[in-house]
RNA sequence: GCGGAUGUAGCUCAGUGGUAGAGCGCAACCUUGCCAAGGUUGAUGUCGUGGGUUCGAGUCCCAUCAUCCGCUCCA
């Protein structure tokens, strides 16, 4: 297995330069400084993250009989989440360690008994620096600690705050004083050290609904939604219902999602709003297992349909252990990002345990009929789960690559998104070989209008033909059509009248197809 | 959230307290007969933002925002 730990910044300097150039992805509110964790897709990266949705939405729900959409609502009820267990749970208490600076579980720590010696503040023996911030260290009945090691920790700690390059042998110490203490939680079991107050980091979006909103009010509490599953399990009576779905059925959503994320990080990779391509599988419990490998292929098989090969994939059965508590299996796919390799997918058996919560949570029936069987019972419930701005991301980061061609001893790199024509934001670029040619710049417009009906196309005469190549190879255009003198029938042989060149991406090399041909011929490719 | 680094044209980056720069890119015209860097002309900057020191700040100091790296976190 591939390092997981290895990285590549300068490949990824180079990917988020061309994407800002080009038009992919700019950071969000950038004129006022930019908005921490939000990205903003410009037009090539609008139209490349629409042709994964489309062909996700089509791949997964219209050529499949077993699954069905739906459009939840982003604005969520307290209700719904508290009883998915995110409002209690979607938080975890940290705290820091004074000493050490390092974060800490709040609700991890042990609880320690022994002496927790103070210090109302501390001083530089020179006279140059005083403060009152108090702090402490503890020296467990237990441990192998003693005072003069809990005295040097706080000289330690008051030499770092005071900021002028002390060391703890510069520090006075003020005002000690000792405390018996019994099954503490505030002090760091490495070192002794007190640790900051827990805070609670709740990453969800809150809000309050309604105009004489008050945020006090459980009632007019209401949260952007953490994931859109949830809507999804809300509905699934309703959808049940109205659509005579029989189990094993799925329900796919595409949406955003926001996740006050501590520490947004590596471009569009983790962001405080996201989006999700989500389906929950409903089957019988005795199938859960067997449709989790079975949506496995599935989602690998996609994967492969949009340009990112299954050897990329790693596959991670996360172990027991490691999962959800209510989960049974999850594999996560991930993908090696030059920043390392991250998740770009889960795919969790959750058992029946979201609509049995919600079931509870609204004391409403989720149950389901089986007319063969005449069993009445919850549901199970596979969750392939696909991050789309991440998805996005590995698209653009598998699709760039930068190929030497010198010749004669000068050097030339040509950058070329090698995007799969379903992906690529353009699909053909359209040039008349010389612009001073009217009959060339006429035709070409010509096709330009016959093929734009059906897919997002650019026309192009400005510059020199192999410089407009190079243009759409930086932005993945898998065909270029040129219109020459060989399509006006002027020159070469009387059967070319009427066909162009088609330069590929990839290869760089030239075909001709007849003018008619052109739709029939792209559409066959990107479809 | 902590520590370190960085922030100057669309991009990559120079810039010693004293007039804001280069290469590429972009626009127009010329050239161009199929794979970039030929010619001419041109546009683009509150030097991330806000304070301070100074006669004078892109440069020094403070704060803040953002990005990257390392921790941490990622139900």
């Amino acid at each position: 297995m591939a390092d997981r730990t290895q990285t590549d910044p300068v490949r990824m300097e180079k990917i988020v330069s061309l994407c800002k150039r080009r038009g992919f992805i700019f950071q969000a509110a950038e004129i006022y400084g930019g908005l921490n964790g939000c990205w903003d897709y410009g037009p090539l990266g609008a139209e490349l993250k629409r042709n994964l949705k489309d062909y996700w939405w089509r791949v997964h729900v219209q050529e499949r009989p077993d699954v069905v959409g739906m459009d939840g609502a982003i604005l969520t009820h307290n209700a719904v989440l508290t009883a998915s267990g995110h409002v209690g749970g979607f938080s975890d208490p940290l705290c820091d360690c004074l000493l050490s600076k390092e974060r800490l579980r709040a609700d991890q720590i042990p609880a320690q008994s022994g002496i927790a010696y103070w210090w109302s503040g501390a001083s530089r023996k020179d006279g140059s620096w005083s403060t009152k911030k108090e702090f402490s260290m503890l020296v467990p009945t237990d441990g192998e600690k003693d005072a003069k090691t809990a005295r040097k920790g706080a000289a330690q700690y008051y030499s770092q705050i005071c900021g002028s390059g002390a060391t703890a042998a510069d520090i006075e110490l003020l005002g000690e004083r000792t405390e018996t203490v019994t099954d503490s939680t505030r002090y760091n079991p490495a070192n002794g050290s007190l640790v900051t107050e827990a805070r609670s980091f709740n990453l969800m979006f809150k809000t309050t609904i309604g105009a004489a909103s008050d945020e006090n009010d459980p009632a007019s509490i209401g949260w952007l939604r953490p994931e859109t599953a949830q809507s999804i399990f809300c509905q699934y009576k309703n959808i049940l219902d109205s659509s005579r779905m029989k189990l094993p059925f799925g329900i796919a959503q595409i949406g955003k999602s926001f996740r006050n994320e501590i520490n947004p990080r590596n471009f569009t990779f983790r962001s405080r709003e996201f989006e999700q391509m989500e389906i929950e599988y409903f089957c019988r419990a005795e199938d859960g297992l067997r449709l989790t490998d079975e949506w496995l292929e599935t989602c690998l098989t996609f994967y492969e349909n949009i340009g990112i090969p299954r050897d990329k994939i790693h596959i991670l059965d996360v172990p027991d252990g490691e999962r959800a508590f209510y989960s049974k299996k999850t594999y996560d796919l991930e993908y090696a990002f030059p920043f390392g390799v991250q998740e770009l997918q889960g795919i969790a058996y959750r058992t029946d345990y979201d609509l049995t919560r919600h079931q509870e949570g609204s004391g409403k029936p989720m149950e389901y009929f089986d007319e063969a069987t005449r069993e009445k019972f919850i549901p199970h419930v596979v969750e392939p789960s696909a991050g789309c701005d991440r998805t996005v991301l590995a698209v653009i980061c598998e699709a760039f690559d930068e190929e030497e061609l010198g010749k004669d001893g000068k050097s030339d790199v040509r950058t070329v998104m090698r995007f799969h024509p379903r992906m690529a934001p353009i699909k053909a670029a359209i040039f008349p070989l010389l612009k001073k040619n009217a009959q060339q710049v006429r035709i070409a417009h010509e096709i330009e209008q016959m093929l734009r009906p059906f897919m997002n196309v650019f026309y192009d005469e400005a510059g020199a033909v192999g410089r407009r190549y190079r243009r759409q190879d930086e932005v993945g255009t898998p065909f270029c059509i040129t219109v020459d003198f060989e399509t006006l029938g002027e020159e070469g042989e009387p059967a070319l009248k009427d066909t162009v060149t088609i330069r590929h991406r990839d290869s760089m090399e030239q075909e001709r197809v007849a003018i008619s041909d052109l739709l029939h011929w792209l559409l066959k490719r990107i479809h």
